[in-house]
DNA sequence: TTGTCTTACGAAAACGATTAAGTAACACAG
DNA sequence: CTGTGTTACTTAATCGTTTTCGTAAGACAA
């Protein structure tokens, strides 16, 4: 590897000059600044970053953490999503992306905080993870510049899907198709559900909509054989739902199996919806009504608030950013007409 | 941040009795050394990784190239799965696993292989790319560990997926149920399409089945659209086939899409079959007969593989490792009876 | 002439680790 | 007593940069 000494030497200057002539001192002729970068690229120089790194204590490089035990890692449609636009910006920007761990190997077992020490991070994205792990908490409040992606810490930048205006958008799409009886299956208890779930009762409220306790169920993210049987104990209630919502689409896959098995049709008999906008909602039959979030504008946010961060320290005030995200209306929900619904009263 | 100089200093010893204790040495004292690792952990040491990188050429860090323009990037579900597995096979360990990049910053643009240098990579698995991209073969032939996925260069490590095996299983299967009219929208010409229709080819022909010329047409992988009009296409034919076969489980969802809007069932009038094993696909109704990939061990292979080559470069000998993928007998492709061929021929 | 500024560059000390080579202390054989 | 080995350290060089503090040379004013 060509070094600054050897570009040196060909110049017949200081290893001093050729570094400041490579990073645009002001103290350097502006002819031997053309010179020694010509030479630079002629020899195929490239800088040590770990020497630089050494010196200045930037990598260049952001650490991300994402849950890793629950396999779905990513594989995770909404995750997968938001990383992949927010690696882009980063890159954009000159920063490279690694993943942060916590597995031990054969040199025992680091902290997320340690893991992300020893590789230097100059700032760290969180997302998708127990944000009550005692590890997560103490590399968020260690001195590396943290932003979070759906989770506020006090005093750190978080960006957020909004999932109460979404949900807010699709009770209010279904209420508007005239359901009366909702049914919602939240997904496991977490800040994301517990603001979706809070948004569902209020826009009920809103819409003059009653939701009997037994229409409010749980089954975990991504889960379709507990949607699954959620959902077919629904349809076997005294009153069933005329329509139920999921926590995700692969939820609402799961539901809408319950329903078809049941020997029932989506959506004439039972209307159904998801949320996340996953690629293939679009191409089920019929088309899965669910809400889209902004996976890319959530990943290119989080990369420009963590990387301001970084680099002006001081100077950011902007906390929290909301993504709105936007309701897909897909034919999975039916409208129910006055004498339709009259009809079921009866 | 405490160094190894606050440690000797705390021990009074030496900087290199702390480094040759730290590292277990065996010229230091056994009592010396317990002593000196619990006044690091006592002090919160941490070691610097570009330091010990300058000095070692060792990063502990991984390269990872995808494509990215292609906007599938972490999205595309096979590779998601097994840069997952990949992923944590790596961190086991001790690797990180960083994204390499071209994308031009602030300080002009780096091609793959100068991003490779300059992160200090000790080395690098490709996959999902065009392979014949100059600035990937400069990768490939630098002097950096490589190990490709799904594509072989000359004298170095791959990690294959068996398409060639699972089109012949696949297509085994769907003769085996008495097809004798398969359709084969294949994805667009690369290593690994070409593999798959060569298998297809050879399997009909194992089978005696004839497959004329416009059966086989080509959609882009992950093409819903285009496999919709495919499919239209084809069962437009004077004879239709009885069964067609997917480049992908989103594809394979397209023409189902196709096959439902002419009011024809599945799998009665016509089968269909993916590839891939997308987890919806065992949702979907009727279950997607497909190839499952088995994307776990693909990425365990080629971390083992590339890290083996990283710490014994001369000792590998294994150039090549494919890993079978496995047919996933869903309910998309029915059973032929003897009678209802000659009904067919009749 | 002397003094002061500016410009353009160099010398050298870091940064935090690793490691080859050296050395002091002691044991023990001959 | 001398020579040879161990054992348990220390010294010092080194990795490739960055950066502070020179300093020499020339310009220009007083």
């Amino acid at each position: 590897m060509v070094s600054m000494k050897d570009i040196s030497k060909a110049c017949g200057v200081s290893v001093a000059t050729v570094s400041k002539a490579l990073n645009d001192h002001s103290d350097i002729g502006e002819e031997t600044k053309q010179h020694i970068r010509q030479v630079a690229r002629q020899m195929g120089y490239s800088p040590n970053l770990s020497a630089r790194a050494l010196k200045t204590n930037k990598t260049h490089g952001i650490g991300v953490l994402f849950v890793d035990d629950a396999r779905s890692g990513l594989t995770h449609d909404y995750f997968a999503s938001v990383l992949d636009s927010f690696k882009r910006m980063a890159e954009k920007c000159g920063y490279d992306i690694t993943f942060i761990n916590s597995s031990k190997n054969r040199k025992g077992r680091m902290t997320y905080l340690e893991h992300s020490r020893y590789r230097g991070f100059d700032g760290v994205a969180i997302a998708c993870i127990d944000f009550d792990d005692p590890e997560v908490t103490e590399l968020v409040q260690s001195n590396i510049p943290v932003v979070t992606i759906d989770y506020i810490y006090d005093n750190h930048i978080a960006i957020l899907s909004d999932n109460a205006g979404g949900m807010h958008e699709l009770m209010g799409f279904v209420c508007g198709q005239g359901h009366e009886r909702i049914a919602y299956i939240h997904g496991a208890a977490s800040n994301v559900t517990t603001k979706r779930l809070a948004s569902f009762y209020r826009t009920a409220e809103e819409y003059g909509v009653e939701i009997p306790d037994e229409y409010v169920r749980e089954a975990p993210y991504r889960n379709t054989e507990k949607s699954y049987r959620e959902t077919k104990e629904l349809l076997q209630l005294k009153e069933p739902p005329t329509c139920i919502l999921y926590p995700d689409d692969y939820a609402a896959v799961g539901g809408m199996n319950a329903i078809r098995d049941m020997g029932l049709r989506i959506p004439e008999d039972i209307s159904v919806a998801g949320y996340d906008g996953i690629p293939l909602g679009k191409y089920l039959q019929p088309q899965l009504t669910t809400v889209q979030q902004d996976t890319e504008q959530i990943g290119v946010a989080a990369a420009r608030e963590l990387i301001s961060l970084i680099e002006r320290p001081k100077s950011t005030l902007v906390e929290q950013v909301t993504i709105p995200g936007h309701l897909v209306e897909g034919s999975s929900v039916s409208h129910l007409k006055q004498k339709e619904r009259d009809q079921k009263r009866a």
